[in-house]
Formats: C-alpha cells, structure tokens, sequence
DNA sequence: TTGTATGCGTTATCAA
DNA sequence: TTGATAACGCATACAA
C-alpha cells in the first residue's frame, strides 16, 4: 500500500482531517474516545506524519545545521555525537555544513545555507564560531544559533563554552608543583580564540609562580602534527632548554613526543609534554599523554538543547549551562624534571 | 521584509508562477526576455525557492542519510567528507543517522527514520551495511540506498566496495619479501565481512609462499586499541615468538606498538608492524606505521554520486566506479627480521 | 511561449 | 469537542 496521509486516517477513523491532526499534536481538547480510535487507525495503518508537509504548514522546520570548518575530526565527530544525542528521540534531524574559512566566500556560503534550508537553528563550531559577522548574520536572517567556543563571547542563550584559561592554568600549576621552571608554549595559530585564552592561562600560571618566561620559550604553533615538530625543535634549540612543554592541542603535542625522540630525549624523564583536547590519540601514544580534557560531546549535547530546548522541554526550567570546564587528565608524560 | 515567494516573484515580474518555476527549473522553451526579466528580480530580491514546499510538491525531499553504528571516528569523518563533496553545489543536504547495532530495535529504529522522513537515499556504512535484512528493508520501503563495504556483496548500482582481501594480500607479500616466516595475525571481531576479507587475504598470502600459519599465530581482536594490546600479548608468549605482526585495523597496531615497547622489543628492529585503515593515527606514532591506505572519502563520494548521479548529471554517462583498491603506504614500521 | 486550475500533506481560522 | 475551508510554497496537467 501507499503510504498513508493524514486523509486516508481522516477517513478510516471517520473524522475529518483537523481532528486527525489534533491526535498528532497532542491537542488537549479532544475526547477521549475519539482520541483512542484514531490512535488505533494510526497504529494499524503505521501512519506517520510527513516532515516536509508539516514543515510547509508550520512555517519552520526540524532540522538544526552544524556549521563547522574542520576543527579536528575527532573535535567535529565528538560534537555531532553530543548533538545527536540530544536530537535523540525528537523530530529533529542534524545536517552537516562544512564551509571554507579561507574562502572569501564564507560568509556568502553560510547565508545562502540559511536562507535556502531556513534551517530551524544552527551550531557554529570554533574556530569560525568566533567571527562576529556570522553571528550578526543569523540575527539578520532570523536564524537561531548557539555558538561553541573556549570563551564566553555571547549571550548565554547563543553560547556554549569552556574555560580553556582556567584549564590551562591548572595544567600548567601541575607542570610547576613538579618542579618544572623552564616550560615551553607552543602556541595555536594566531587569531584563534582558543588559541588566545590558553596562552594566557599558560602565561597566568607562570606569572602567578613568580616565573619569568623568556620570550624564546614560546613557539607558534598551528594545531597541527607537523607545526607541533617544527616548534619543538626551535624550542629544544634554546639553552638551556626547557624541562617541559605545553603544547595547546593534542596534535601538537605528538608532535613534541616525536621530535623529542628525534632529539634522542626520553619523555617524561628528559622532558615533560602536557596538551590540551584529550582525543583519543592521547592514549595509544608512548607514553599516553597528559592532557586536558574538552568536553566537546558534552558541549554539542547542549548546544542542541539550548536550540531545540523551547520546542521539547515539558519542564521547561531546565537551563542548559553554557560554560563547561574542561579538566586535566594525568598520564605518563609528565614527570619531575631531572636534577 | 519577510522572505519572498514564488507569488512574490510572479507579481513582481508581471508573469505567472509557473513561469517563475519554468524559470528556477531551467525550462527550455522559455522567451529569453522573459527570462532575462524574471531572474533579474530573482536577483534582486534575493529570492529562493523554499525546498520544503519543493518537496512537497515533487513528492520527494533533497535528503541524503548516513546511516551508521560509529565503525571508527575517523572512517565516519572520512565517508562524511567524501559525500559532503559529492553535494556540494547541490540542493541536497545530509543528515547523519547513528544507530546501535547492539540493539534489538535496529531494524525498527532505521525503518521509522526511513519512513519518517522518506529521505531521498540512503548510505549505509558497515558493518550494518552488511546486514542484508538492512537492504532488504530499503527496498521494502522503496527507499534508494548504496551500501559500503569490504567486498562486493550488492549489485554495483548498491554498493561501493572496497578490495580488502587484494590489499591484505599484497601487504603480507611486502612482508614476506622483506624476509619475515612467522607472521602473526589480529584479526577484526566475529561476523564483520571486513575482518573475514582481511583474515582470508593474509591466509592467502602466506599460503601462496608456501607458508604454513600455526593457530597460535592467529588471534582474535575487535578493531579496538585494547584488544590490540591483549592481543599481542598472547602473540609475543609464542615461542619463537612472531617477527611481524599483521593488525587488522591501526588502532590494533597502535596497541601491538604499545605491547612490543612494554616487552621491551624495538619496533621494527625486533618487530615488524601493518596496520590497515591509514588513520591520521597511523603517521603519528613512533615509528610511524606501515599500513594500507582505505580509501573511504573517495567511496564516500561515489556513494554519494551513486545515489544522486540521475539527478545532477548532465552526461549521464558516467559511471561510478563500485570497486576501489587499497593500497600499501609503506612507513617505518617495517623492516626485515634480526638474523 | 505562457497561464489556469489543481494537488502535495499538513496546520490554522473560525464557525458549528 | 469537532469540522469545513483556506492557507503554506511549489509543481504538473492541460489549455490557450
């Protein structure tokens, strides 16, 4: 058979379509029984509703766009699971929109998105998260959205972010409770919020000890393996060198633990690595790495519920926070540094 | 002002609707000026056509589903990326759908989201692509769907496959000639076809030199870094112990990495490693490791092609190949046996 | 080459 | 508590 429409329901359970209608959505002024012989006319004809009709009718519809430009995969598939997680059991459907930063034609790409899919809210991961004017376009477009990032750079209804500076701070007081003085940065890439606020927690963390970091000890990075081995070898140049290193990603960070080999280094003796993400490349590696956990799957999840919150929420007093902190996870990498 | 319509366009253009929608639909037998004149106004106002309305109307929607049970971070980025390349440019969009095939209520859960939103296809990922049930569901419900996989086992029009058991095989020659006799095998869990191709390819191989492979030299794994480790564990109790083992997956051989330094043997110098997906992973680890390359992006993008190819194509002739080869990236951790 | 009438499956309005 | 009728935005059949 065809598939059923809201019709042939109507006319099966021998009321007209609104009533059929009202079952659907749950109507509360509808008597019982009759809402009892449609429901069964429903269930032996396994009817459903279609989304693209009710859509149309509605004005709006189920779908919550995650915008991203590759972060890192581990980072994006953490995030839709989170997300997917929420939209779990509700009608709402995730739909994937990578876009090019570099691009001049970014922010033409993401508003010819909105206003063609009029999607019901969006997610905008980090880094393109940060960009204001992205922002503001959803606004002009009358799009929701929720913005991910390691700082709170919007209202708490469009945010979800971490404390990537406390976090970071905490790391590094780790680093220096193990008598490590001389301690490398290996920066992410410049005009990057994450990149930003864990320098500066880094930098808080030393200044608080009283340590001066020379200006050689800070490597600039771009958040991936290959910039992480670039870096390292600058920074093992200076002398004397540093007892350990932050580096501010995971990729990065196994791009230390290589170079250091490289240098014929033994980590965590000769030298100590912390990173920050806590994919889970920081534990198949020698030694597992010592990381900061972002909690970028519990982040999606909330993201989609602060977006689709109003539309599910029986109790809607439920507020979704929209900070996260994210937490150190100690493996093999650190250790006292040598006498 | 409020997103304009069809109606708004025809009023604007002092045409009808239909010719608007001859308009958008590229109709041929149009007036060039009239046209010229509706899409300027198209233009200036920005318009465009609303695609739950489309589907309404055409009675089908611009939706392509992944539907899959988290095979590994990384494979799912991959396919995501190769389809998200396929439709770029077109009006489909692709909605991701995990499932847990665990459950009892797989088949269920895939058919009410089928049923549901009555996507235009779907991709299935393994291993529930090799679920024949999953296929026969699709074509119950009329559903389009291409299945990925490790061997063909669907009409070409219905899957992309890739060749396992050909790049297993050839792998296992490259450690046959680098001079290695006892190699050992991790194999994927029980009932994945990926797992039974790679297995019978390194079977295949060593018998073809003539090789015969103990039991002992075979143990069981299940695609994670875990089993890895116990695995190689009961590998290296064999005495003489293996000079090279075949993981069938990387993020088992990242763990026989971890279990041959735990031993104390020196990778490749006492122990010779081959992984198999070519996750960034892969190049990560000390030694970087010698594994084959799976090209899921690029069968991703066929899927994808596969599925909407009579919809884009102008030359409707091509045709999407079904089969992709895998083949050997040869790293570091391979090298031949000590005397 | 263009327009009119009608349908797609749902929800909203307003009256019964 | 229910139903008739009109949207929603687009496409198709059939005329003109």
């Amino acid at each position: 058979m065809a598939k059923p429409t809201i019709n042939d329901i109507a006319h099966l359970a021998g009321v007209s379509k609104k009533t059929v209608s009202r079952v659907i959505n749950r109507s509360p002024l509808l008597n019982e029984e009759t809402r009892e012989r449609v429901e069964k006319v429903i269930r032996d004809t396994g009817y459903v509703p279609n989304p693209q009709a009710r859509a149309l009718a509605l004005r709006r519809n189920f779908l919550v766009g995650l915008v991203h430009d590759n972060p890192s995969a581990q980072t994006v598939l953490n995030v839709q699971q989170g997300i997917l997680g929420a939209l779990r059991d509700t009608e709402f459907e995730m739909v994937v929109r990578p876009v090019d930063r570099g691009s001049s034609t970014m922010l033409t790409d993401i508003r010819d998105f909105i206003s063609r899919q009029r999607p019901f809210g969006v997610i905008l991961l980090p880094p393109i998260s940060e960009n204001d004017q992205l922002a503001e376009l959803c606004q002009e477009l009358g799009c929701r959205y929720v913005r991910m990032g390691s700082a709170q750079i919007d209202t708490p209804d469009h945010m979800v972010a971490s404390n990537d500076r406390q976090a970071v701070m905490e790391a590094t007081r780790y680093l220096i409770a193990q008598g490590h003085r001389r301690i490398g940065l290996i920066s992410g890439p410049h005009g990057f919020r994450s990149a930003r606020e864990r320098r500066q927690g880094f930098e808080e963390a030393l200044s608080e000890a009283g340590i001066k970091l020379p200006r050689s000890l800070i490597a600039d990075g771009n958040y991936t393996f290959e910039s992480g081995i670039a870096a390292t070898q600058s920074l093992l140049d200076v002398s004397p060198r540093p007892t350990a290193i932050f580096a501010s990603n995971d990729d990065m960070a196994a791009g230390v633990l290589l170079a250091a080999r490289q240098r014929g280094l033994s980590v965590p003796e000769q030298l100590s690595i912390v990173g920050f993400d806590d994919q889970p490349l920081a534990a198949r590696l020698w030694p597992p790495l010592t990381t900061v956990h972002w909690p970028m799957k519990a982040m999606g999840r909330s993201a989609a519920l602060k977006l689709i919150g109003d539309m599910i929420d029986e109790n809607e007093d439920i507020e979704e926070p929209s900070m996260f902190v994210s937490t150190l996870v100690k493996r093999g990498s650190v250790a006292p540094p040598e006498a």
